[in-house]
DNA sequence: CATGAATGAGAATTCATTCAT
DNA sequence: CATGAATGAATTCTCATTCAT
């Protein structure tokens, strides 16, 4: 019933994350929202079910685009190692340089309730399987240690990812993200322990 | 004005956890938690200044018995490797019996506003810096790679900790936790990368 | 300004009988039953001022082809005894075929407004009359008592086949409503009280 | 879980007679009906479900004490006759007496929904059965009609009783309902049809 | 004549908090 | 200290109607 696209339709999704990083979740109401959109509080309506899709359809579309940009750079490289450090430059990069974006994912639509943080989780399957094709990869190429579980690797690469941005984003943005590339790295790279 | 102890503010903890837990954080309302304590609304606000509060002082106090328990367990051991792989121990073993508490901190709480995810985040100040400690001793033994930031370092264990239990959790606590406790501790301590 | 003729003005009646008949008067969205009538939202307010005239019109040609039928039958008999049966007769038949049509008379349209229930009060004038002149032609050929107000005794014809007919339909229909035909004349004529 | 007694659910139902006779059930918002019976807004979810409730509950208890009022009256006299005719004169005088009940319980909440309107039905059972025993006593005393169905004479009865209250209301009251006692029993007692 | 995307006013309900007892 | 009945502000969603095409 819902029309999802269209030009009204990406604006609303924009306003959302305008209005959301702005005011904070629970501070976000339709009406501010169809407002920053310049549409009726009806019109959300035609392209949404209901508030809780724009935030789901929000998600989705934003990680799906994230997902592809990560994509296109790690492809461009050939070797294990670069891949994985194009991956953390990218993950970096992008909320660098959309700093709502960052405050809507990180932070703010964690606070929707459990269903909606399900269908969040679901966004996140196609980055996660990109991750998890990468350490395959490395694994394969005898680059990556094997007899480890690729899904805790994965795990492990994108904890350490989205802690460091949720912490950057806390701490109001006020470093540089893309200074922590190199040492992030290294540290998924070599490990915590120094061998003599 | 509140006052912060006694046998009921317990109580109205202990109930809040439940609650939270079997109800989720939206549909967890003062009657629910009030009942499930067996006192009166009213009495709530005889122990807490308002909702908000509850939350933070049961985050609070979860998280200070948290860090409590896990720095008893790292001072019993003598090396660094020892000690951050009690730390990864504790983590687990200590939400592997508290499956409540493991809902409640790693989801539930979540979905609350910015002041009280502002206030969580103090919580959990006395565990980092127990991590923290932990790799300032090990860099300091010559065990961990020195020249990284520390901060960065904890930053990366703890958002491998807390990635880890959180899809733990959300997959229905469905498998044995404790069992990652060694391939997770062989990641941070190796890092991804096999060194020929 | 709105047109009451013409092959979609009778799509549209017969849509909105049908609507209302399957999805209740509070169901009944001006969409759906411009969907039913395979035209467009905005071709309802060409045909009708707005969706109370809907049931204005829909009540009122309904119900002046429902007196016409009944009066044709009524004219084809002499005394005023067969015509009261005919009467009693053609007003449940016409129900018993069209079940959606009682439905939404008996039942739905009653749920709407003051303001056309006022109207739909109206659209019941011909009826009524018809009825009025039946008492009077039998009162007049000194069939039916008189000395008593012929209003009055409209009221209370009406008033049974009404309620009947009501029951009929909340009861689902599940029985022949025509083998009512026989008492009701019976009950109409001769009263409760027996004679001895 | 909402209290169905009490000042304040008595309050809140007469509340609603007035609001409702004065405004007509579309127009009466729960905020308005809330004011004219001088609590909040929200005290009335403490003593109904939904607005709905209010509306059955208040048919049920004022038809519930319509029905008392008529059998106690009916029960003061002996014969079928006499008790018929009590039964006419009492329908008639508690809605003469009390106008804003005519209103509500005629015209307006017949607006209600379908749900509604079942659980109104059921409301009236008490006053069906009363007029059914009624029947059955004058049946078996020989003074009705027997071999006619006890369900039919009800309806009938009620059918005319009804419509000659509603008929009387949709006229705004103007004429006295209490004139009509006499003609309208001696219609019930010997029908329509005069006998030689 | 016909379309259907867009509009925006309007209302029921929840629930944290208070305060008289 | 404890109670719990009462409060009332705040917000999503529906749907009849319009009007540019």
């Amino acid at each position: 019933m819902a029309k999802k696209t269209g030009e009204k339709f990406e604006a609303i999704l924009d306003a959302a994350v305008k209005v959301i990083a702005q005011n904070g979740y629970h501070n976000s109401q339709v009406t501010k929202i169809a407002r920053e959109a310049r549409v009726a509080d009806g019109t959300i309506y035609l392209y949404f079910e209901n508030k809780d899709d724009i935030l789901v359809s929000l998600f989705h579309t934003r990680m799906d685009e994230f997902a592809t940009k990560v994509k296109q750079k790690i492809d461009l490289v050939d070797t294990p190692e670069e891949k994985l450090y194009q991956l953390i430059y990218m993950h970096f990069k992008i909320f660098a340089l959309d700093h709502n974006l960052a405050i809507v994912t990180q932070i703010e639509i964690r606070q929707s309730n459990r269903r909606i943080r399900n269908d969040i989780g679901k966004s996140l399957k196609k980055y996660h399987r990109l991750i998890e094709e990468l350490v395959e990869f490395g694994v394969q190429k005898g680059k990556f240690h094997d007899g480890i579980d690729v899904r805790l690797m994965r795990q492990m690469i994108f904890g350490i990812l989205d802690e460091t941005v949720s912490s950057w984003v806390m701490k109001d943005m006020k470093y540089d993200l893309l200074e922590l590339v190199d040492p992030i790295y290294f540290l998924i790279a070599n490990g915590i322990e120094r061998k003599s």
